[in-house]
DNA sequence: TGGACAGGCAAGTGAGGACTTGCGTATCGT
DNA sequence: ACGATACGCAAGTCCTCACTTGCCTGTCCA
């Protein structure tokens, strides 16, 4: 399992998980017009490897369907975070 | 301010502040001394340039007395993560 | 079946970040 | 007053990371 702390410090990535809260299920091409939209010029191979970090990190999950990726928000891991410095009970 | 994600990217810093949960209010050397005893063999400056770091995001608040450079948690700029990507009500 | 579309793989490049090194400053004890 | 302590500041080094570049694979449509 990789690193969520580490997947969360670029604005890239935070922007496509922006995205797939608003819109679940999209493919590579979508989010990458959609970023595009949010003011991000990456390309596709960058988000690509974005998606990778992601995907490693258990934030988004992956599902192949003919020529198609979809995309998958899973916020899950997000949970360990105010878990572990808890502010109140 | 600045990035709470990129400052919480680093394990480092990520034992700083549960070093400083578990007691607040300690001073550079008390922080370098209990990292050594969890796996972290950081140098003085590094443990301070990490420090700043985590006061640029909000995450620690510095008090200066004498020669001494008390530092105390505050986990409020941590509930914007959870809040930002809600997984539930 | 050829070509356009959607995406993956891998090496190379450039900028930022973590850490070190060296020196300087202020404070406390004796 | 002198040395030791606790810490800050700044330049330099090394390494990670984001991004590009180039090429390849698989899928759908006419």
């Amino acid at each position: 399992m990789g690193d969520v702390f580490k997947a969360l410090a670029d604005p890239t990535r935070r922007a496509l998980l922006d995205e797939l809260q608003e819109r679940d299920d999209q493919t590579l091409f979508e989010l990458c017009t959609r970023l595009l939209h949010r003011g991000f010029s990456s390309s596709r191979q960058a988000v690509s490897q974005h998606l990778d970090v992601l995907e490693q990190a258990g934030l988004v999950r992956r599902r192949r369907e003919g020529r198609y990726t979809f995309h998958s928000l899973d916020t899950s891991p997000l949970k360990a975070i105010t878990d572990r410095w808890r502010t109140g009970p």
